[in-house]
DNA sequence: CCTATACTTGTAATGGTTCTAAGTTAGAAA
DNA sequence: TTTCTAACTTAGAACCATTACAAGTATAGG
């Protein structure tokens, strides 16, 4: 689920970055907005260039640096893709990915799909986990790996 | 659950090789089996170490090319760090991995809990998504991310 | 308005992975 | 067994995503 994704305006923003400790900038706005309007999930240098053909006047060693601060303060996750490089999204929720196979390329399922299958999931066994194990679970991470029925 | 775990003699991993259609080398037995006995999941350069110190001859090309032979032809999977590099699994089944937030190590969940909480699933929502995205599922992978509680 | 601290930036360095081109080998066929 | 060739191995170069660095700049608190 995408959160705030219809309050990016400046001072929405601005409280968010307060609320989670992070200076606001000029720069760090236009990451936050261009990856939170993102329905795909953007590597760095897909947000960069986004920035650069919008003007935005930022370099890729502080796109690099924002993702990371975004990371660290709970506001962006960094998914692994598997493939080259590193993709990143605007939720922290959990939810659900589809991977395809075929391209290794990486997209949401459906909230309402998504939520339907995170609500199911055997409660009494993740505690289990948890008890057996020592291990607090934060976030489950799943991840549907196969094909377009048309390939 | 690691297959053929028990089964790493020659004659055995060469009739998998067979079956998977991968030509046997002195170098790509090898590999599958020091990938195939670790209960961690191995970088392709602790392999390499790993290999170099029983004086196996290799050398890092062919642990890379090897891996990749392996995950291709169905016998490995290869696992996205999220941190900066690629570890690499000798199973195939669905299996669960924790993931430490703290120190982004991966490792298995013991089987049979995983086991269970994969049968749970609820069969129809995933049947769901296929019929609803047009995807074909072939493998659930699910990390469990979090800390442990001595952290 | 001033100041301290944190952020930004271009560039260099790093490090995992892939490429290349030359040598070697597995395994099929005769 | 011998021969043959496609496939494999290898060292080192190249690549490229990411991080480190050091100098300049801007934010937010006082």
């Amino acid at each position: 689920m995408h959160q705030q994704a219809h309050e990016l305006t400046e001072a929405a923003v601005q409280t968010l970055f307060v609320q989670h400790h992070l200076r606001f900038t000029r720069q760090r706005y236009a990451v936050y907005r261009a990856l939170a309007c993102e329905d795909i999930h953007p590597t760095a240098d897909q947000l960069y260039q986004k920035l650069t053909d919008n003007k935005s006047g930022i370099s890729l060693a502080t796109v690099y640096n924002t993702l990371e601060a975004l990371v660290k303060s709970g506001l962006a996750q960094k998914l692994a893709d598997g493939g080259t490089s590193a993709r990143y999204d605007a939720s922290v929720d959990d939810h659900l990915h589809l991977r395809d196979r075929a391209t290794g390329s990486l997209m949401d399922v459906p909230v309402n799909l998504g939520k339907r299958l995170l609500d199911n999931l055997p409660d009494n066994i993740l505690k289990e986990i948890e008890s057996e194990l020592g291990f607090s679970i934060n976030r489950v991470q799943i991840e549907l790996v196969g094909e377009y029925a048309g390939n």
